[in-house]
DNA sequence: TAAAAATACTCCATAGGTATTTTAT
DNA sequence: ATAAAATACCTATGGAGTATTTTTA
């Protein structure tokens, strides 16, 4: 069954004539008389009762009628997106980032904002791992980061740097040029996210006992509660040296701990040439420190 | 554009490959190879880029896709619909009716019940006459009764019966065999309604005064009212019959004031013989008193 | 070099045309 | 008698086929 039989049929019942409709839809009558013909018998059942005077729909006609007008007009709006994408402008890059690179990837997008005026962005923070992949991979984010990398088929995924985990700290508490977290109170991230399964991880493979006063959504949060004293949080360098903290400092972890950020897209898409030039941006960024 | 090419592309993007699509959809690649093409030469921009070793699909080519699966989806769903419609029952009787009718339509469609005792019915009461036709001309009823003729190129109007208005008031108030309405404290239903308009005809006709004490929706309501003591209402012989009210009686209204009753439905439409059937019940109710 | 897409071509199903007949008012 | 739908028959477009070549990872 076909749309523009569809078309033909809502036209012959509008105008409650062969001839007219036939006239309307810029066809012979004898043409308009088979397509819908076809039509019928395609369905088995007729939708019209015809005279030469006079036609007649039948109540299964009113309905397909009803269905029929809903899907064209649905079509016809579909069609009319469809050729309009022609003409339209640069999609805007979406790209889904992780709270401690807010900081270098403002300083990167601006950066690349400066080659392409014309380009917009969406940056969503994401918490979720998988989500991050799903979201590549049904084509709602161009770019994203990860602090592990994606194995997936469908995704390349290139690190961009390391990075050393610190011990948030009140200024002045600690004397050495790096401590043990071994029963130390943590404030630590909830359990969804990738940070506290490296640090579950770190614990396990040492062989520690974890001591966790809090737990909180955002590194953000756990600042605060260090500077109450409640006690130590783990983070990210980058992290830290994107908070102007003078009223906290930070210590390294011994052993030390770390964790890589990747940056990832969709191999079965084709990006256009700012969305890669985008990616170069961040492995420079990265590459000359 | 046609459904089917959107069938192609959706399947080529699932799948990654032409090949691998060719094969699902039970076609040739080279024929796949040319649907897409001429997809992409209709829209005059590229869905996909491609290789022979990939394929990667573009920007536009994503937005593209999303339309096209809801639309396949829409089309889907309504060729289902339609090809059921084979199997589908007799639809129930869709019939718009008056307040005061609905005594004489219960009994009437019970009676056609008997004779088709699989038939259901959907029985609505309509206040708006222009919303009746409406009605009639969408084929959301077949059947309305109407209290003045429908004049509609595309309805036919029916007369069944003719009644006289009656004042409506408390026993033993009036010794009078008729009465006059001028001055007299009145119950009526609101402007919208055909019956207010007839009054209202009347008394400009006859160069009186109204004194409506209270307008009301529905004639039940306009009975409590007259119970009260607050005024009198003028309604249909017919309705007053229906009513089992002792406690009110009826005083013929001089000059005398009557309305018809129309059963009307769609010409272009062809009734089942069971709609028929309904109306000629309707007719032969009336046709015996 | 092997696998996948593109090209070249052939074929035929069908959507649409014209001329004419049938039918119901 | 007339106007509208149905029928008969013709034509051409384009969708799908096969065989083959080109391309790139």
């Amino acid at each position: 069954m076909k749309i523009i039989q569809l078309e033909y049929f809502i036209k012959v019942v509008e105008l409650n004539s062969f001839t007219k409709a036939a006239q309307v839809l810029h066809i012979s009558q004898p043409s308009l008389t088979a397509a819908i013909k076809k039509l019928e018998n395609e369905l088995d059942y007729p939708l019209l009762n015809r005279t030469t005077k006079e036609i007649k729909i039948t109540e299964k006609g009113i309905l397909f009628y009803q269905y029929a007008a809903e899907l064209v007009s649905h079509y016809q709006q579909t069609a009319e997106k469809m050729y309009d994408l022609k003409r339209s402008a640069e999609p805007k890059i979406k790209l889904s980032i992780l709270e401690s690179t807010a900081q270098w990837i403002s300083s990167v997008t601006q950066q690349h904002h400066r080659e392409y005026p014309d380009q917009s962005y969406q940056i969503t923070e994401m918490m979720d791992h998988s989500q991050i992949i799903q979201r590549l991979i049904s084509y709602d984010d161009q770019l994203a980061l990860s602090n592990e990398a994606i194995h997936h088929a469908d995704i390349e995924s290139i690190q961009l740097y390391e990075e050393d985990y610190l011990l948030l700290v009140p200024p002045e508490e600690f004397e050495d040029d790096a401590i043990s977290l071994q029963g130390l109170p943590l404030i630590l991230p909830n359990k969804q996210y990738q940070v506290r399964k490296h640090l579950d991880d770190y614990f396990t493979r040492l062989n520690y006992r974890m001591n966790i006063v809090m737990e909180v959504d955002r590194f953000e949060a756990a600042t605060y509660f260090v500077r109450n004293g409640m006690g130590y949080a783990v983070i990210p360098r980058v992290y830290y040296q994107s908070l102007n903290a003078d009223y906290l400092s930070v210590i390294p972890i011994s052993p030390s701990l770390s964790r890589s950020i990747y940056i990832n897209y969709a191999k079965k898409r084709k990006h256009s040439e700012r969305v890669l030039s985008l990616v170069r941006l961040c492995q420079n960024y990265w590459a000359i420190r």
